[in-house]
DNA sequence: ACCTGAACACCGTTCAAGT
DNA sequence: ACCTGAACACCGTTCAAGT
């Protein structure tokens, strides 16, 4: 507005301290900062460029696509979960590890969908199961259940999170709500009476609820099922 | 090649049969049809426009946004679900519906990721719930627990099929198996001793297996575990 | 009411050219 | 070796204009 002293370089976006230089490391950290929280902004090659005071094409020297480099985002991210939370019986602390997952996915939205389609090799991936392996192990259940048990836990954990992220991301979310609950209140109890039956749980209870009682449910499965392998 | 008579409409793809009118109905069915057997085409409104011989701007009238989209297509395609399959006892009849539920699912790789997502209204969706609370009921679970059930068991299945479909869809899968096998290799017993030791099982069976155990340990945890609100 | 072309504001990825 | 601008081949969505 005013008649300023105008300075060489024009300050681009918040008042940036000596462009940094680029790095996989300084990519990783751009990327976590941009989608931190969720914010309607999506992690995206350009826009991670533009905010590295770069062009997009600058990125491909330090990361080989997309994929690649949300692999290694969610890997990053994955390093702050608290893999030695809870005291007690191993059930619990097993609970706790995997709440604590959980809730560093809530925190990052866009990622939880990631983690429930690569299968991560990171180190701090890799860490998440030993984690978990031992715990098991703890609870007596063999290694070759222990295996299908982490990949169960883990997929659950991840997919509370994708939905709970896809909701907060949509406005769309409530009217969907309500879409549901008028979809069921609409149905005769003739055709489907069960559901009828069942409307009031249908929405009801935190949604921590979901989470707590899934992972109740395959603890105790687990305990409970020898693998077979299917005919 | 050769001189042929040219005739006054050159066909454009297939000899199409008179551009059909648009509809809600046929716009879904030409998104089944760009989709199955998930060809390497992702469903575009671009795409799919051109499919049925119109521009983008003319879905619009049909269909608000590529959401919605997507929620009819899938909703369309779970009405192929064999809902009444297998026989006797009610585990082996649920099992039996989850499993048609993944096949149909397996055809159709995009959009079970798009099922993990959307919470879904449809009659057919509907239909699917039904069935599985009535079949539950058959084996005593109360309502309360049935409602999160079946939460649980669409959750198990639809990630399966999803996770699943991206691999089917990416030729990195076999590529990235191979970096899993090596880090895990990679690894001093040292550091992580039960990673180790479970090698051997990580990425064998079938994966059927994987299916068919967590539907088992499913069952059986709820069986073993009333619902509990959350603290 | 339905359909359209053109425009707008984006994408990921490649590549020749610069340093 | 690293970085860049420009280009290519796409996206979803809107809108004025046509029928």
């Amino acid at each position: 507005m005013s008649e300023v002293v105008r300075r060489r370089e024009p300050v681009s976006r918040r008042d940036r301290p000596a462009k940094a230089p680029l790095s996989r490391a300084a990519i990783v950290a751009g990327a976590l900062g941009l989608i931190r929280d969720g914010g309607a902004e999506r992690l995206t090659l350009r826009r991670l460029a533009s905010e590295l005071d770069t062009g997009a094409a600058s990125l491909y020297v330090y990361v080989a696509n997309t994929e690649e480099l949300y692999a290694a985002v969610l890997d990053e991210l994955l390093g702050t979960v608290d893999v030695r939370r809870g005291t007690g019986p191993w059930r619990e602390r097993l609970q706790a590890l995997l709440t604590s997952y959980v809730e560093v996915l809530y925190a990052y939205p866009s990622l939880a969908r990631t983690a429930l389609i690569t299968r991560p090799s990171g180190v701090n991936s890799l860490a998440l199961w030993e984690a978990q392996l031992a715990l098991l192990d703890e609870g007596g259940v063999r290694p070759a259940e222990a295996v299908l048990a982490v990949d169960l836990l883990l997929q659950h954990a991840t997919a509370t999170a994708a939905e709970h992220g896809a909701r907060a991301g949509r406005s769309e979310s409530a009217a969907e709500d309500v879409r549901v609950a008028e979809a069921v209140e609409g149905l005769s109890a003739d055709s489907h009476p069960h559901l009828a039956a069942a409307a009031e749980h249908l929405l009801s209870g935190p949604p921590a609820t979901r989470l707590t009682w899934g992972l109740q449910v395959l603890i105790n499965g687990v305990l409970a099922t020898p693998r077979t392998e299917a005919r």
